[in-house]
DNA sequence: CTGAAAGCGCTAACAC
DNA sequence: GTGTTAGCGCTTTCAG
């Protein structure tokens, strides 16, 4: 900068006025300063610019479990698009569902000075723990929890309706008289997979129907696991005649299952996904809009990097029942 | 640091050894710094450290289309997976196909002094100009190009084998009897589909097939239009007996429209996707390792920020015939 | 092994 | 309108 303003005869101040489009600056000074800029290529260091003014690092943190992953992905380009808008660069970290790793990249992040976290917490058992962010919301770090709730911590959070969701699916598939309904969940531990059970549960209460335990199937980790749980479901002596699974990597499993024995079972499905139309089994799914939850958590997290100091406050989003398959 | 010093009773420097893990600290001296530390509840600086000693910001920057495609979501899992075991945080930033934005969201990059960056170019007409990373490569911001080449700049590039996949697919519908074959591509102006294109074209020339200019059609954006294109290609007189996708939203598009007809035209398809084998009707995918190629770049990116000043060099990753699809 | 001083590149606060 | 000075939080350099 300092190059620059020799250069082109002015003092750093001025460069530094010009290269930052602040006014009052006569044209023509300003005209030989950006020659001179493009002459010398210099190029403004935004990590000298921001230590120097403080906060404003026009970055955010995203921590999620991992990006390869659609709903994740989804989400991501949601905060990206929203933060482009505002000039701001997203940086994104993968917990890979690990809390100290979580809680590592945290501090990382924060370390970074970034202008606000959005986090979907780890979900494995036990849940993380987010106290140790206290100390940086309020030394002006605001965070903003997305999917799951923040453990030990008042924090702006964004949620699914996943209990009402999982009730409403149920309820429809006890209307159509099924009473035998197997439930395949990924793992209990996560609060999503918790609450959808307990809407499954609030169902089938509703209706007097029996909770059969034996028909709840933990710890089924993807599409292969989930072939062989309805494999085996369905040779019992009084196979299910319905099944609910409670993630979209479950159903691909189920699906294949079902479609491959030409079954008749009803299928619940939580998640949509794409090519859910082109699926080979008719399935009713539990859909949401993954990118309207990003956006509000986003927009909350924005403002609260504008300096809002409301109370923190929970959104729940609503889901919503859609016919998919081909029939 | 000098508050944590002071409470220490040591020196700054002393805070900024222990900190940083430095070697000679007397243990004593560095639990009392730690204590401190603990008390105070002091976080380092990351900025102002990378600010103070030069480069390692341990920030790499990935620019692609848009994250929620899930061909650049695996791309970014991956980068952020290898800077992972490095201690590097990626920016990812996405250029929505925009050479303008493009142009912009690097310069930004650079300006918060990324260690070095990740680039798919953005792929419309006329490509994009990236000489103007000439003078950061050269102030030591080394660029990885991936999946299209650079545009007038001589650098590191790791590409897909698009011209060979497409070259012995249609060969293999030409071995099949096939000689009216529809091609399908969204868009010519993109590198990846030129290639493709070129690919169909050398084993229908090798084949001394006719090639009928009318067959191929571009433009085709989304499966609707894909839909769209097949029921027309389908109603002529002398209707193709073979389609060639040359991309996945495409294949969505084409698979529908032939189910809907229980159509027997065979079906060839670039790129491989999820569910591909759950799709209603026979295909065969071109399919390659999306992984590999991130994974590829990613490490070649860190050996230049290493310090590596070979030659650049351009890396050509193959594809493979899969069968997909239930029959 | 530890500390004092200088300064990374930039901007806030003020003087001119 | 423009320049000067100080200093963001840290690390480098070099003296002890």
């Amino acid at each position: 900068m300092a190059d620059v303003a020799a250069r082109a005869g002015v003092s750093l101040k001025t460069v530094s006025r010009v290269v930052n489009d602040a006014p009052y600056v006569q044209p023509e000074l300003a005209e030989r300063v950006l020659a001179a800029v493009a002459e010398l290529g210099f190029r403004r260091n935004h990590l000298a610019s921001s230590l120097r003014s403080g906060q404003a690092t026009a970055t955010i943190g995203l921590l999620i479990e991992e990006i390869a992953n659609p709903f994740y992905a989804t989400i991501a380009g949601t905060a990206a698009e929203i933060a482009r808008q505002r000039d701001t660069m997203l940086i994104i970290a993968s917990s890979e569902e690990d809390p100290v790793r979580e809680q590592q990249l945290l501090r990382d992040l924060c370390a970074r000075r970034v202008d606000g976290l959005l986090i979907v917490p780890a979900g494995s058992p036990g849940g993380s723990d987010h106290s140790f962010l206290r100390a940086e919301v309020e030394l002006g770090t605001p965070a903003v929890f997305l999917d799951r709730p923040a453990g030990n911590l008042r924090a702006d959070t964004v949620l699914l309706d996943n209990r009402g969701g999982a009730r409403e699916g149920v309820r429809g598939l006890v209307a159509a008289s099924h009473r035998r309904i197997a439930v395949l969940l990924d793992s209990i531990g996560v609060h999503t997979m918790r609450e959808r059970l307990d809407g499954a549960q609030d169902a089938l209460v509703e209706a007097g129907a029996p909770y059969d335990e034996r028909l709840v199937r933990d710890g089924v980790r993807d599409p292969a696991a989930a072939r062989r749980v309805v494999a085996e479901l369905l040779e019992r002596p009084d196979p299910p005649t319905a099944f609910f699974s409670l993630n979209n990597r479950i159903t691909l499993g189920v699906v294949e299952e079902l479609y491959r024995r030409r079954s008749d079972a009803a299928l619940l499905a939580f998640d949509d996904f794409e090519l859910a139309r082109l699926v080979p089994y008719p399935l009713t799914v539990i859909a949401y809009d993954t990118r309207a939850m990003a956006r509000t958590a986003t927009e909350l997290l924005f403002r609260r990097i504008d300096g809002d100091r409301s109370w923190p406050r929970t959104v729940t989003l609503p889901t919503e029942l859609v016919e998919r398959g081909l029939r």
